[in-house]
DNA sequence: TTTTTCACG
DNA sequence: ACGTACGTGAAAAAG
């Protein structure tokens, strides 16, 4: 059976400009209704799989309505440049789709659809959906054609077909014409009978089922209604006529024209860079099932060999011309994945060897190995640090790698949310790729499929690798980080991945006592908080809680979620003096969390054959250049919190009488601010090693240091906080818990005193206009394309940001050299002290007894030295046998 | 899958 | 008048 989609493209173009945000491409031109329009042809696509696709289009002109009553559409807003200017880029796009369009003079795209529905009608064994915003169309709807109305913006659309339209209004898609024309439409300025609605209108065809059926009987009704509907009834009559779609428009094309067999991948990929959709041109495969393979570019041409243990040797020799491999790494957490298989691209020639191959005894397959492990070869792969750690948990160095993809792809852009190899490929105009999902599957419905696909997959993979070696480093040099790349982020890679081998020792037992400890208190304190709200229920979720804080309890609203009360600690704080459910309900949360996240969830990450963490740092997911940490994260392991700092108690050296080596960076954000603004009351400040804070409240109240209290420190403190944040009165004023007038008087004050730090905030935010990005003191980029939009919000945010992220980028570049510096020299220096965690502006060692006096020199002389600023950079070191204790 | 909450720097 | 402090990841509930 056919199926033929029908979009009402006026109709829905317009409810996508209104339904989404103004987008604009960087040359300035506006594609929200063009997107909206675009996510709408691919869910139709996929949900209603159509064999036959039409867009139709009204013609700008006078309809023949006109003729019959120039009020037509009257009084309607005209259409507003910013969607215009859209039109032409959508019959682009609908083109580029491979589907076909029109309009015909003198009529709209209503009388379009009606004449095409009619003819599906008599045809028979012809499915049709008609796309539209507009409930007239409704009049359409048959056995065989549904109505496929949008609802809220465009993201969904509510079916209609007669039995729904039955339940729904109680009338026939016919009598969709007779609603119309006793209650009007404004929108189109049809003006029915006036004082009917839909209500009234409803009642009326109900019972007495036509326009024609209602004025026959006006005699029945009464009251003001009957003199209203007795005086407009030529309005009625009219308002029906104008309703009605006309269904005998002279088409010429034929049934055949509407024909829809696919959209060919690098037109459509082509033209969603013009349009600059890059959340779409990475999500999607452009060489899917609607993409005729026909169509695919050259790419079809390079030789795969899947490589057995015959073929070895054929590839060993080929080695020497190998510049690109990829590792395929399964699961999201290299620690515990396995390895698929690994892929080579030499010159016109991909290998896929299987991993059994790559790992057999065979002294072939150790040949292989050792030039894995080799250090002298340019490589470029994408993911090194992934591959590595992979590779080691099968006994599989990974060395010698030159270049690498993905990490070049996130300096380049690192605000970029999915950097995926076939996102990249589309971006530098490769051949298109398949996405890993596509292939695999993704969660529970992940299969490896047949070994042809597998190596054909892979091979394509690394051919991609190889294309985007050189574009890339045009681009790293064009934005001045090829040092950053060379120097700093490639090297840590690997430093990272031996950092994660190594992982950290848990006291299980210790851990495990702890979690029956915190059982029993949970329990006492579930215990009092059911007893004093008097009733049982899951304090775990806010949903319940907020029921019997806010209904049972009726304590005041402080702050809603979107989904209802908010219950968060800051709320519960301010609840406390009115039940005293609410103290118990925050001891609940603090130890409730701990348990949970802090000793259950580490358990579950403990590995039985090491027991160790290995946690897996991830290098190209902040915005900002920190790293962060997954499987378990141990960049928010408690220590403001006694209770929970006791947890940090559990991790131990792995060998007896070693200790753990902590040493962070005091102030690194402020001392980078001092340096970057010069501001020169901050670099005295450092340069005479103040207490910063301490030293900001003197300046800012204008006292000596005797006479800063606690509170004044406390103040200034979170005054500096704001600074390094990008401040905002209302964030200090709800930090403080001042008002905002308050707030910003500090803020005024403290800048008053700081002028540098002024003048600094300032430029950095006319700079970031200017260029569009802000930059580390490593050239670190990032982008803020909203710096300049008319969104107070959106603007604000990117503001606040090209004040921070230099700030934090910076810092996070700085303990980044120093990791690397720290890498080379216990090598260097032949220790057997080992780097086992970053957390920001913190490293973490394990040292045997007889190195922790020149391994605290060696670090603390590292970190303070890794890169020169015109102030002192300061690191405080410490000792002891545990993380708890080295503080 | 999304929302809420909370742990860290 | 607007309504945010910057950057992350994990657990539990609820859709």
């Amino acid at each position: 059976m056919s199926k033929l989609v029908i979009i009402d493209g006026n109709s829905i173009a317009y409810r996508a400009f209104f339904a989404l945000p103004l987008l604009s491409n960087s040359s300035g031109l506006h594609t929200n209704a063009v997107y909206g329009f675009t996510t709408m042809l691919l869910k139709l696509l996929d949900e209603q799989k159509p064999t036959h696709f039409l867009v139709a289009f009204d013609a700008g002109k006078a309809t023949f309505r006109h003729k019959d009553y120039a009020d037509y559409k009257g009084g309607r807003a005209k259409t507003p440049p910013e969607l215009s200017e859209q039109f032409p880029l959508l019959r682009e796009l609908i083109t580029a789709f491979g589907i076909s369009q029109f309009e015909l003079d003198g009529y709209e795209a209503d009388d379009i659809i009606g004449t095409l529905t009619r003819v599906a009608d008599e045809k028979g064994d012809i499915e049709v959906v008609v796309v539209t915003g507009d409930k007239d169309m409704l009049q359409l709807a048959s056995e065989q054609v549904t109505i496929a109305l949008t609802r809220k913006g465009i993201s969904e659309v509510e079916l209609y077909d007669p039995p729904y339209i039955m339940e729904k209004y109680g009338l026939t898609p016919k009598q969709i014409i007779d609603l119309k024309g006793l209650m009007g439409d404004t929108s189109d300025n049809i003006p029915g009978i006036p004082g009917v609605g839909e209500k009234t209108a409803l009642k009326l065809l109900h019972e007495y089922e036509s326009v024609e059926g209602v004025l026959a009987n006006t005699d029945q009704l009464k009251g003001k209604m009957k003199e209203k509907i007795v005086e407009h009834a030529d309005d009625a009559r009219m308002s029906k006529g104008l309703a009605t779609i006309y269904r005998e428009v002279p088409l010429t094309s034929t049934w055949d024209d509407l024909t829809y067999s696919g959209y060919e991948g690098q037109a459509l990929a082509d033209m969603f860079r013009k349009l600059e959709f890059k959340s779409l041109l990475e999500k999607m495969d452009f060489s899917g099932p609607d993409s005729p393979d026909g169509d695919r570019p050259a790419q079809a041409e390079i030789a795969t060999v899947a490589v057995d243990r015959e073929r070895l040797p054929d590839l060993l020799e080929a080695l020497p011309q190998v510049d690109a491999l990829h590792v395929e790494v399964v699961g999201d957490n290299p620690h515990t994945g396995y390895v698929l298989g690994i892929a080579l691209a030499a010159s016109g020639t991909c290998y896929y060897v299987p991993f059994e191959v790559l790992s057999d005894a065979s002294a072939d397959a150790e040949a292989l190995r050792t030039w894995i492990a080799s250090s002298d070869k340019t490589l470029a792969v994408y993911d090194q640090h992934r591959a590595e750690v992979a590779l080691c948990w099968q006994g599989i160095r990974l060395c010698g790698t030159s270049f690498d993809v993905l990490l070049a792809a996130y300096l380049l852009d690192p605000t970029e949310s999915a950097l995926t190899l076939n996102g990249l490929s589309t971006k530098y105009g490769l051949p298109v790729l398949k996405a890993d999902e596509d292939v695999f599957g993704k969660g529970a419905k992940f299969q490896v499929p047949a070994a042809e696909v597998v190596c054909d997959h892979l091979c394509r993979k690394v051919t991609a690798v190889q294309s985007l070696l050189e574009p890339m480093k045009r681009d790293l040099e064009t934005g001045e980080m090829h040092r950053l790349f060379y120097e700093l982020e490639l090297p840590l890679a690997s430093v990272l991945a031996s950092m994660e081998e190594k992982g950290i020792k848990v006291d299980v037992d210790g851990l495990k006592q702890y979690g029956v400890e915190l059982a029993g208190q949970l329990d006492t304190i579930m215990r009092s908080i059911y007893d004093a709200a008097g009733m049982e229920f899951n304090i775990n979720s806010p949903k319940q809680l907020g029921d019997l804080l806010f209904e049972k309890l009726q304590l005041p609203v402080i702050k809603k979620t979107k989904t209802g009360y908010s219950t968060d600690a800051e709320v519960l704080e301010k609840l406390e003096p009115y039940h005293p459910v609410v103290g118990h309900i925050l001891n609940y949360r603090t130890l409730a969390k701990l348990q949970s996240t802090y000793v259950e969830g580490l358990l579950k990450e403990v590995r039985e054959d090491t027991g160790k963490v290995h946690t897996y740092f991830k290098q190209t997911i902040a915005a900002t250049g920190r790293l962060s940490s997954q499987y378990p994260n141990l960049q928010n392991i408690p220590i403001r919190l006694e209770e929970g700092r006791k947890i940090r108690k559990v991790f131990v050296p792995s060998q007896p009488g070693w200790s753990i080596l902590t040493a962070d960076y005091s102030q690194i954000e402020l001392r980078v601010l001092a340096h970057i603004s010069q501001d020169e009351r901050l670099m005295e400040a450092f340069r005479n090693d103040m207490d910063i804070h301490t030293k900001t409240a003197m300046d800012v109240f204008g006292v000596p240091e005797s006479d800063v209290d606690a509170n004044m420190r406390r103040q200034a403190k979170a005054v500096n906080f704001g600074i390094v944040y990008g401040i905002s009165d209302y964030g200090l004023s709800q930090n403080l818990n001042i008002t905002r007038k308050e707030a910003a008087a500090f803020i005024e004050q403290y800048f008053a005193v700081f002028q540098g730090v002024r003048q600094y905030m300032d430029d950095i935010v006319k700079k970031a206009r200017q260029d569009g990005y802000v930059t580390t003191l490593l050239h670190r980029r990032r982008y803020l394309p909203e710096i300049t939009a008319s969104n107070f919000n959106l603007r604000s945010f990117a503001e606040r940001t090209a004040m921070n992220t230099p700030i934090q980028g910076s810092a996070a570049d700085i303990i980044k050299l120093a990791m690397v510096q720290m890498d080379e020299r216990l090598k260097r220096d032949g220790f057997n002290s080992r780097m086992l965690l970053q957390v920001h502006d913190e490293l973490v060692f394990e040292v045997p007894e007889d190195e922790i006096e020149p391994m605290k020199k060696a670090v603390k002389d590292i970190m303070e030295t890794a890169l020169e600023l015109d102030v002192p950079l300061r690191a405080d070191v410490d000792t002891g046998s545990n993380w708890y204790e080295a503080k």
